[in-house]
DNA sequence: AATGAATGAGAATTCATTCAT
DNA sequence: TATGAATGAATTCTCATTCAT
């Protein structure tokens, strides 16, 4: 993967600070004028919890750094001791996001065996995830695009990591027979998953009045599977129920 | 559709000002000190397309009132004649984005017959439309959640009326008995179209780089008819290619 | 009368531009673009209706120009034809307001005799007519001072005038025998005199709940005429009543 | 005394937030950014002290919070560290006037005696409480109408609280026998003695030009103690000179 | 390390005044 | 004469960031 071109959130295109995607990419620093390396994470994490609870509130912009002070604990001077600017909080907040979904995904991914079965599992277990954490898909999505472009490239590689994994399940499926699929399609697909997932957190205003949790994941998987043809079909024939 | 606890793209739950969403909703009003008509229309016009070039370059809260007004080749004095709060900008840059949108559909819908095939070519429309608009698309997502909850479900009701477009389209379908969905599988369908859609969009740094937009349109065709399963035999059977 | 340093109601030391205050000085001129002397007349009589209501409402800073064209019955392009500045208004409604009191106490003035009685019914009179007048009073004394330098000598002389009758009227009594005082004292009772009325509009958010009019004029009378020793023995021996 | 409809100097009519004017009132708190008690107070004295010779100057509107600060000697965000809005400014040098003059004068009414003479001698002393801060009292009563309706009772408060001061010193003098008067010439008595003080300092482009302050004072101690009929006998028998 | 007072650039909004029609 | 759209200087208030204690 080479130069972005990047506008998947992002309003300003990418100049020459913000380039190459690689994976196993390392974390972007943030500075901190403490040294104690576990003072930083503690302090970090309230911060973070305290951020995301007022970004859920009021987004991004509208939220002060003494806000962010005062609900992570400590004092403005003391936030300002552990990041260099506001959007150093807002980086923490969607890397920190992105570490969790990642994790809770990895975790149910490891015993991955390239049946259909297991992808489903996977898919369902990615919709639970995001289910789980919505308010906090929100914030990122929602917010991401306020990061300046050197810490761009950190978060389009986390969402091309989240593909991979989806990308990877399927390819062992391939690669057992179970499917049959090109390169792109595989590449086209992991990424509707992903937005499908996502679809449950933006859209919840209504799907989530109109479906369970449960009858969504249903729902999705039999599209995603059998398509609009073959939900019909299913359907007349009664091997689905309404 | 009663009482919305919309939490669409937006972060505070809302309260007693914003609720039904009413298809055939009348437009929300925004105050102009201007009385010729005609000229309101002109100048909001000339700010809109300046507002929208400048969202799309930095964002809602980037954007200075001066700078929309500069954009719009008048003076700040005057951008406030047309406007009450610089939120009304935000709410006229979406309210004319969704209209250009729910017009071009309309358009191409007008001649719904009922087939697979002019659903097909429903979707396929409605797919370049959000090409030739990717960027009032993303401006529209990403900036609506700064709306205050009294332009939000004006907001809410455009989202409803183009699902229900699509809803529309799928329920001839079923009346002519080319589908046999059920009113929940329609409603996730025409959400999953929606989506599918912005997806080209918002994700135009990994898909733009894949796929011409033609092949974007096939593939997710492909695949929103057969599903996985179906691809994966059509595959095989070397009915489609790679 | 020479230079003066007025601060009566005002801020600023006056300047150069600010003397003089010569009894039957000439009244300063308030530009109009508009030739017609009649028009000039009528139209600044809405204007000055209008403005006076408004200020009364929210005082002269408050009150926008746009708002007094509107209350006045034409449009902010007309006002300025008959004015220059904002300040123009103020100072039209202040001498409009003083014209008004004076000739109601002219009136009334205009049959002096020179006995004792005479001059109670003239301050009673005066009492009556700032009971009438009391919102325009107050709007008056309120916002005069926001008057530039050179309005100031034309509005210190109308008070001035207002002395002056008092005084014309206590000299008429020193001259009959009526009454022995030297000049400066009718000097300091005129004035007394005058901000005993104005006392009436000043602070009847206290006194017009505890008095009626003529109980005011009769104790204020009273205590002018006997001072405390005076109305103190009068309680005693009952000739007044509580 | 309940429910004001107060129009003291005021223009709006008061609504529900604006009533009871209790003896021993709190104070209205104006909020501060800033913990440290100490320097809250020291930094609105500063404050206080740069406002009130601007006000002086050019007024309440016409002064702008940069030029506050820069009086104060520090920058205008260190000003709002202190204070919510520019209004408050003017409460706090209203509330700070107020505080002075009753301070003033309370520390002199303390042994009142009941005697006439320590009648006369407490309002001479009130004169010139006026007579020294005639300056501060002139931009208390010009701007306090720019209050807005919920700082209103606090200022009407401390109105009465300095008339309820002579109403005490007169009420002695009645119980101990040396004045005979009702409630309610006590009443308009002792607000009349405050208003003849004020007229000091409203009316001093004419007064202080023509008297001495202890020439204003003589005379008008003559004229409250024994009116008009008695000033004129006295000045007939000698007993006072021209 | 922690604190919180100080700073001032910057932002939205208002409104007196002008001027072309 | 009358109109009202256009203007932009001026104003209040906010908030990220710094730095002395």
């Amino acid at each position: 993967m080479t130069e972005e071109k990047a506008t998947f959130f992002f309003h300003e295109p990418l100049g020459a600070g913000a380039s190459k995607v690689v994976s196993g990419m390392k974390k972007r620093e943030v500075q901190a004028s403490v040294k104690d390396e576990r003072l930083v994470q503690r302090r970090r994490d309230q911060m973070i919890k305290g951020a995301v609870s007022l970004f859920k509130e009021k987004g991004f912009h509208r939220t002060t750094t003494r806000e962010i002070a005062k609900a992570a604990g400590f004092s403005i001077g003391t936030l300002y001791e552990y990041i260099r600017t506001k959007e150093d909080v807002l980086y923490l907040v969607c890397d920190s996001i992105y570490d969790h979904v990642s994790e809770r995904l990895q975790e149910d991914l490891e015993h991955k065996q390239g049946t259909l079965e297991s992808l489903k599992h996977g898919i369902a277990n990615y919709f639970r995830v995001i289910d789980e954490m919505q308010e906090e898909i929100l914030v990122m999505y929602q917010e991401a695009k306020s990061l300046t472009k050197d810490a761009l490239p950190y978060v389009l590689n986390k969402e091309n990591e989240m593909a991979a994994m989806f990308e990877k399940l399927i390819t062992l499926c391939v690669e057992n027979g179970e499917l049959n699929l090109s390169e792109k399609q595989i590449r086209i697909l992991s990424h509707t998953i992903i937005v499908e997932g996502q679809m449950w957190s933006f859209r919840r205003w209504t799907l989530q009045k109109l479906f369970t949790l449960e009858e969504y994941i249903e729902m999705q998987t039999e599209y995603l599977f059998s398509g609009i043809n073959g939900v019909s079909k299913a359907l007349q024939k009664g091997t689905i129920t309404k």
